[in-house]
DNA sequence: ATAGTTAATGACTATTGAGTCAGTAACGTC
DNA sequence: GACGTTACTGACTCAATAGTCATTAACTAT
């Protein structure tokens, strides 16, 4: 009578989609409190088929991890390199859109369930660390760099360190991820952050 | 043979021993993987009596973020209202001087498990946020106020968010929790903040 | 000493959830 | 349409742990 399949076979897809299921499960719960049920439940597939694609809950943790990184990083980075307009124009364009776009982004997720499981996964640190956060901040540097090779910059503008372009965004991010209901006009902090430091900064 | 009691009945000290220990467990391990039995080990006591004092795993949680908070928050506003320095010296010194303490202590872990268990107790966010979060941006705002009606500082000082002052305190304590072994000159970044602000800030 | 009170114990229960695997059915091929 | 392959299912095992409670023993008062 009924010749509706109870499922298809897809190989190919499954992989990414219960790995886009683990990431909402894993952003609303936390990675304790997740269920692999859960999680096999909003990728529409049985438990079983979950360990076929990844050998245990911590594999599956780390893919995801991964995933959301790898797929964001390098486009990020590469756009902040190859632009030409003027260091000052940059500054208040490009990476004030980026900033602004990111507290609200998944990478907030993934700094969080970092923050909570970073101690128990010391390799995904490391990974994070090396694909993220070296080289965002090695590409802030030779932003500056290129900056005072063009006499836009004061010389002493390389003594600041890259971590306090990106100080703001990381309290708005945590202030979201805390507060959500909490109001906090995170825009401006940025905003005003980066004139601070132009003040100084310019030549 | 052996008249050495195998305990001691302690009414008075036992529950705060025990918060003291899940206090340990909770900043090692965080809420979900910390066992009841784990906290009563490191508290030289059952796990029966932890029940007896801590209705829940959750009412200890709760009990032990509100501690730790509860012993520090006051006095530290208190001494950030009772100065008897400038404005300028008072960033400084005493301002500058706590915000460097603050990520290599207690209320840093805290803050992780905020991060992290936060969205599953709405409640202990808000105590946190009543009692920690807007005290000390009271504090702040107030002293800039203080400031500018001294004529120390221009009148626009105002316009800067408190949270401001803040942020570089904030990514160093997450970077700190996450990246351990990752060197980053914190306190240099907090210095830097205060000298743009107040770059900006004086008349 | 003795009896009464209650702080403290630890064996127990009930539940939950990670990981397994024997069986089922979708799909390609002939 | 029959056959072989394998993606997929879901019932199962087993370990772990939150929470309970009957029992024990430290202390107190007399």
């Amino acid at each position: 009578m009924n010749s509706q399949p109870k499922y298809q076979r897809r190989k190919e897809d499954r992989p990414q989609e219960i790995a886009d299921a683990a990431f909402a499960a894993f952003a609303e719960k936390g990675y304790a409190a997740t269920r692999i049920d859960d999680v096999a439940k909003r990728a529409g597939v049985s438990k079983g088929l979950t360990y076929l694609y990844y050998k245990t809950k911590e594999d599956l943790f780390k893919a995801v991890v991964k995933n959301v990184v790898v797929r964001r990083v390098d486009t990020l980075i590469g756009s902040l390199e190859s632009t030409n307009l003027s260091s000052e124009e940059f500054l208040r364009g490009p990476l004030l859109d980026f900033m602004k776009k990111v507290p609200g982004s998944p990478i907030a997720v993934v700094i969080r369930l970092l923050i909570s499981e970073g101690p128990r996964h010391p390799d995904l640190v490391d990974y994070y660390y090396e694909n993220v956060v070296d080289r965002g901040l090695g590409a802030i540097r030779r932003f500056i760099a290129r900056g005072v090779e063009r006499g836009e910059f004061h010389r002493n503008a390389l003594a600041y360190q890259p971590q306090l372009f990106l100080a703001p965004m990381m309290l708005s991010m945590i202030w979201r991820l805390v507060f959500t209901e909490k109001p906090l006009d995170t825009d401006q902090l940025m905003e005003s952050q980066i004139e601070l430091l132009l003040a100084q900064m310019k030549a």
